[in-house]
DNA sequence: AACGGGATGGTT
DNA sequence: ACCATCCCGTTG
């Protein structure tokens, strides 16, 4: 079994996390069943001069999770769906990593009954869709994803990603901060999500 | 208590 | 382009 990605990888700067979990294995043990997949999109969301940050303004009850330890996650509910962060940084300091996409690799029949979709292009692209195929929800949100328990990262050696394959954009949906340059693509790969000028 | 806007996604 | 759906932060 490949190496859990640990907390000293998490304590960095959102940016340079985000870039490096390119090409790693999100792993998903929700429900009993391994689903898992290839990370192909991040977003980074930043402490400071990011005003899209959900930590940017107040730290609130929703945002408490950005303020603590690197390596736990961020779960937070949007237009009844989920999304899926892993906070960055040291704690007090509010910033995390959203993944956007991923290439199917485990328990791609679990995730097709979840996702209610029989197209393998559907099943992971975009950041609502691969929470409900890895069963990730509101209880998910908190834990430690430094240990293969529930919800890990794993990564080897064959899993970097060479610079030239990378493309950096701005972040899709958000409605301020639109310009800063904080989203990481796995250059042409099928599973990207958004418009096609941004793939 | 009420209100408005989402780091979405599926349909028209 | 539209909107289902519901949670959360803000305001009164």
């Amino acid at each position: 079994m490949p190496p859990t990605l640990r907390r000293s990888f998490y304590a960095q700067a959102p940016d340079v996390v985000a870039r490096n979990l390119l090409g790693t294995m999100l792993v998903s043990r929700r429900g009993g069943t391994r689903t898992s997949g290839r990370i192909v999109e991040t977003e980074a969301y930043l402490a400071e001069g990011d005003s899209a940050c959900h930590a940017a303004k107040h730290r609130t009850a929703r945002t408490e999770v950005m303020f603590g330890s690197a390596g736990i996650a961020y779960v937070y509910p949007i237009h009844a769906k989920f999304c899926f962060n892993i906070v960055c940084e040291t704690n007090e300091i509010g910033c995390a990593v959203l993944i956007r996409a991923l290439e199917p690799v485990d328990g791609v029949e679990a995730m097709k009954t979840r996702r209610g979709v029989d197209s393998l292009r559907r099943l992971t692209t975009g950041p609502a869709c691969l929470c409900q195929a890895l069963e990730i929800d509101r209880s998910v949100n908190g834990l430690d994803i430094t240990t293969p328990q529930d919800v890990w990262v794993e990564a080897n050696s064959k899993s970097s990603v060479e610079s030239n394959r990378v493309r950096v954009t701005e972040r899709i949906g958000v409605t301020s901060a639109e310009d800063l340059l904080l989203r990481f693509v796995i250059r042409d790969n099928p599973f990207v999500s958004g418009p096609a000028r941004l793939r």
